[in-house]
RNA sequence: GUGGAAGUAGUUCAAUGGUAGAGCACCAGAUUGUGGAUCUGGCUGUUGCGGGUUCGAGCCCCGUCUUCCACCCCA
């Protein structure tokens, strides 16, 4: 084949659009952010599930279809099949959870950290192809279960090593008791959609849509008077007294906020939870809190961990009720905020914890031996496998963000002992046993590596 | 899906319609000799892709792809 023909031959390397390829410097991060997630839910007693992530378009959608809204990927398969892409990871559990009811006993907690696709318009932080981090209580309709879902939040994210966030919770049911006092129930899920854009569009704008909405300025007032708070900084307990009022005075939904947040208080970390009226979520199903998560520095970015309680999750799919409350983590859109913030949980992924350099190839064996036992002991060992020049290999653990370096001088050689610079700090330390290198490594990657790709 | 903006070397950015350039990065060598300095030399581009207008297009026009932004929805 002629030079020419043979370029003209390769086909252009590409992706679609929104989906995308990850590199080390990303991926790393990204499976230390779900290894150390799987872990802690897994001490909550939640159990790992998979479901496949293509299935009939009819269990997806339901009968009605409404694609348009979801804007779901799918196809007919090789076998004329209408078969679609998971959209996200609830209505495949929905399905599973009526699937298997007789294998599955109550209360079942699950987690599924996986890809959803959507076909959406991607932007920053929102992508076609992206991963979630669902995890959910059914069969269990009360406040401790409601509890524990904010709880694991809260955790997850300072597992994840993620800081500056606030959690905004809402309860739909109490704000559809409020609307069934100013009798406008029917109108919910317009006035829900209306509501939601708050923070993005204004009072103003949002007071004039309701008023459209409701054909009278009086009820808009009141809505708008019920999603606003005073100042940002109202006490979560204020908030539910006024809402409390506004709805017709206690009634069970109050109640259950009020038993949620002694919960919290109970548990020292209320203060990342604001009772924020506004937070309604687009999707039907919800029946309790709802709530949204933001990360104080960059809250255009959306939110990033999302969910709430459904009173009949299952309900297209069997006739038994089964209530539950989950939650989902925007891996991907979290990744792409933490990028943007320039935080150490993205940047400074590494690849190993030390380098071997090839000083002289001679040693090779050596230098396996050194790092089988390095190894044995848990940590990460890359040995330099090519004959280059010391400053090569200097800047190759550079670009790989590996800490240490083990250089062997034919002394070392000689009396089995190690030098071990600390590449950061180019403080050198002589003839170490490896016992001592061991140690040395050990102490001052422990407290980075513990988010750092394992 | 609809509307808007932008795409030039690995990267950050230049280039009145007239020979595509600079810094950083990278590679080789010298010097150093358990690195980042310095010196010398070098490489990198079908200006996203495909058409059109023109004597001549990175620049103008049309289409297309991708990214970013808005709507919508959401993670």
């Amino acid at each position: 084949m002629s030079k020419e023909t043979k370029a003209k031959s390769i086909i252009e390397p590409r992706v679609l659009k929104g989906f995308r390829d990850f590199l080390p410097s990303m991926e790393i991060p990204k499976k230390a952010i779900t290894n150390n997630l799987e872990k802690h839910f897994r001490s909550y007693g939640f159990v790992p599930i998979d479901t496949p992530i293509l299935e009939y378009t009819e269990v997806l959608l339901g009968k009605g279809g409404g694609e348009t809204d979801k804007q779901i990927f799918h196809f007919k398969d090789n076998g004329e099949r209408d078969v679609a892409l998971r959209f996200d990871l609830t209505v495949p559990f929905a399905r599973f959870l009526a699937q298997h009811q007789s294998e599955l006993s109550l209360p079942f907690k699950r987690f599924h950290i996986d890809k959803v696709w959507r076909g959406e318009n991607p932007q920053k932080g929102r992508y076609r192809e992206f991963t979630q981090c669902d995890f959910d209580i059914v069969g269990v309709d009360n406040a401790e279960a409601d509890f524990e879902i904010l709880s694991m939040m809260d955790s997850s994210f300072s597992v994840m090593g993620v800081q500056n966030y606030q959690f905004c919770i809402a309860h739909r049911g109490l704000f559809n008791t409020f609307l069934a006092h100013l009798g406008l129930l029917e109108m919910s899920v317009e006035i829900l959609r209306t509501v939601d854009k708050l923070r993005k569009i204004g009072k103003e704008e949002v007071q004039k849509l309701l008023h459209e909405l409701t054909g009278e300025g009086e009820k808009a007032n009141a809505i708008l008077q019920y999603i606003s708070k005073e100042d940002e900084k109202e006490p979560f307990l204020t908030t539910l007294d006024r809402l409390t009022a506004l709805a017709g005075g206690e009634n069970p939904h109050s109640e259950r906020m009020r038993t949620i947040y002694s919960y919290l208080h109970e548990a020292g970390i209320e203060e990342h939870f604001t009772f924020d009226p506004s937070i309604t979520r687009g999707l039907d199903y919800y029946t309790g809190i709802v709530y949204e998560t933001f990360l104080t520095e960059l809250p255009h970015f959306g939110s990033v961990c999302s969910g709430g309680r459904y009173n009949d999750l299952a309900g297209l799919y069997t006739k038994e009720e089964l209530p539950g409350v989950g939650s989902s983590i925007g891996l991907d859109r979290l990744l792409a905020a933490l990028e943007e913030l320039g935080s150490p949980i993205v940047s400074s992924a590494s690849s190993a914890d030390v380098a071997i350099f090839n000083t002289d190839v001679k040693h090779f064996s050596h230098y396996d031996r050194i790092a089988r036992v390095m190894r044995k002991d848990g940590l990460r060992v890359a040995i330099y496998l090519l004959n280059k020049k010391i400053g090569v290999q200097y800047k190759w653990a550079e670009t790989n963000a590996i800490p240490f370096a083990v250089l062997l001088s034919e002394d070392d050689v000689l009396s089995s002992t190690l030098t071990v610079k600390n590449l950061r700090t180019r403080e050198v330390h002589n003839a170490l046993s490896i016992e001592a290198a061991i140690a040395l490594i050990r102490k001052s990657t422990r407290r980075l590596t513990t988010l750092g790709g394992r």
